[in-house]
DNA sequence: GATAACAGACCGACCAGACGGTTTGTTATT
DNA sequence: AATAACAAACCGTCTGGTCGGTCTGTTATC
């Protein structure tokens, strides 16, 4: 019988790479960057380590597929939550917030705890630097034309990202109630009203 | 001939562990934490593994003392900042924008890296969190005592450690005018006169 | 429909080098 | 003489990566 492939069934090897990569986020997320190596891989998934690196050639490769896929949920949840706000200043801003430190369907402890690891990877794979910054390029141009004042908007982004590597990298723990009070004076100077 | 030993002038042990120390933070700012290795600081220092273990038992022991030196410095250089302000109100805050993106003494260029390195280690050291940690409760406590609003005060923190992150990690390349206006109107927060 | 040809997926043994740390011995300092 | 400051050889382990080969399924040929 013929297999007929929908658009959304995986072919075995594309399962498999899917499966590598999430046991090695697992494994990041749980015992740090340094834990990661493919005999580790390979236990948690079941795969050999030749198997493993029959899809991702060398560590570079997977790293660099982690962090492609965690730069595109980012901003997946960003457009989202940028599609569903109706007022037009602050608009772009507003979705930052809300998508580093928000309930996004792309953030959640274990995309936190992933940011982190994947931060402190960077250090170790410099060309990997390359895609997060062009990302963030990206951001930054977003905020700063977004009917702010640029100045205004690129703090609120800085302490957005302050706040959330404090967090991710557990070196701060701030009181929840200074949290949503900071969220929430961030959200209100993304109304031009203020100013 | 006796050696009489002043206030400032080390024993041999004492002049050896800087020589290490220095060597470890050369390293890690010029090659990234996966290169400190005793082999490498072994041949920066022209000791002998042996030599290194001598002085500081295990790796752990070595990072630990790097990060001790490296908080140590920012407060320091944050201490000083805070004496030569006349100003009460915001002092501390001003203080730390400064000791974190001025030109204080404990900053510059390769103290900046060395933050960097020292942050990414710090997932696989998890001990020394606890570190870092504590100087973070002080800060916090610091800037929201500081005669401003807590709520303002921890935003300017959090865009300045924010700001600090994204330059030491290299992921943001912020237009220096750009820079130079997000860092003047912290400042220009840190003065009660607006609010 | 049987079979040959091929391709992708995967295994498991192996390797060369690096790394943290130990041990043992030597030199300098007091 | 005692102790601190080193040196050098060495060890066990781990890691990224290679390589030859197998197993499975799909496609072409007859």
């Amino acid at each position: 019988m013929k297999r007929q492939r929908g658009a959304s069934d995986l072919s075995k090897g594309e399962i498999a790479r899917e499966r590598i990569l999430a046991a090695a986020e697992t494994i990041i997320v749980d015992k740090g960057v340094a834990a990661l190596t493919f005999d580790e891989v390979s236990e948690q998934t079941g795969l050999s380590k030749g198997g493993i690196l029959h899809h991702f050639s060398s560590k570079d490769a997977l790293v660099r597929a982690m962090v492609e896929r965690f730069v595109s949920l980012f901003e997946t949840g960003l457009a989202g939550l940028e599609t569903h706000d109706e007022a037009a200043a602050g608009r772009y801003t507003r979705a930052y917030v809300g998508a580093t430190l928000g309930n996004a369907t792309s953030t959640g402890p274990q995309y936190d705890r992933l940011g982190a690891a994947i931060t402190a990877a960077l250090h170790n794979f410099p060309d990997l630097l390359l895609i997060v910054r062009q990302q963030n390029i990206r951001c930054q141009t977003g905020v700063e034309n977004d009917g702010l004042d640029p100045v205004l908007a690129t703090i609120i982004r800085l302490a957005t990202e302050g706040l959330w590597l404090a967090e991710v990298f557990d070196v701060m723990r701030l009181d929840p109630k200074m949290k949503s009070a900071v969220v929430a004076r961030l959200m209100e100077w993304t109304h031009p009203a203020k100013s």
